[in-house]
DNA sequence: CCTTGACCCTATAGCGACTATAGACCGTAC
DNA sequence: GTACGGTCTATAGTCGCTATAGGGTCAAGG
């Protein structure tokens, strides 16, 4: 069935994920304790491997832990609406495009900070702490 | 000279940062310790206002307490060349830049997903959940 | 004079999402 | 047998705060 078993190391390197932050998604209860081997290794089978690896592509995608948590424990809930997955994304999706502004509206005064220097002076008549300085 | 004298809630509500913010930069050695009252009260001079609204301009545009306490520096050396300032700016817009362009590949791609979920199904049949899972 | 309330003090722990370190065991190739 | 890479646990550190507990101080009002 779950045919295949996998070390924490392989299971890193199938998912692009460090073995110490499997561990850790482990101790934060992301993921369950999996069995171990005679030699108290972890051992992982399929199913651990997809579920990680959706862990891994939400993270990519910028949700957050507690989000990724929600949304997993939604995916097992097969009868609840969708409309609550939807929620969450959108959510994100509203807090990135906020991120972007901020930081958009961030690099224009850095632009402008950044040319009012001209190059070879000193920090006694530099124009960027001026520029940075209130008032 | 530097005539006024401020208790840390003064200096707080006069820089928009927080009475607990402010003694932690004290204790990260960002400002200095100031002098205290008989009742052991923190007490501020105009200088530590400088600094510390400074501080807060910094932060407002997203350079780390690291950048902060370099240009802090930096400004107290008037002789230095101005460069190294401007180098300080130019990696923080470029990394700022960097983010944007991460968070828009980011949103494009969430807003693909929140656009395949049509409403009203459940979890069973959703397409986020599909979407969101690798391959 | 006493109480109330707003302010101040220290010390410590917690947040998110890891990362790093120390010290030990396991398993295979030479 | 020993060197190397992988695994184990436990603990502390990162960044920039924030929260909590348990006090002391001070001015105004009754």
């Amino acid at each position: 069935m779950s045919g295949a078993d996998f070390k924490i190391g392989d299971l890193a390197r199938a998912t692009g994920t460090k073995v110490v932050t499997i561990r850790y998604y482990e101790t934060i209860g992301l993921i369950a304790p999996p069995g171990r081997s005679e030699a108290n290794y972890r051992r992982y089978d399929t199913a651990a491997l997809d579920r990680l690896r959706f862990i891994r592509r939400c993270r990519d995608l910028g949700f957050s832990l507690g989000d990724i948590r929600e949304l997993l424990d939604l995916s097992s809930e097969t009868e609840r609406p969708c409309d609550e997955v939807n929620q969450i994304t959108a959510a994100h999706l509203a807090e990135v495009e906020k991120k972007i502004a901020d930081l958009q509206a961030l690099a224009v005064e850095l632009r402008r900070i950044s040319t009012s220097c001209h190059g070879g002076g000193t920090i006694s008549n530099c124009r960027i702490l001026d520029a940075i300085t209130p008032d």
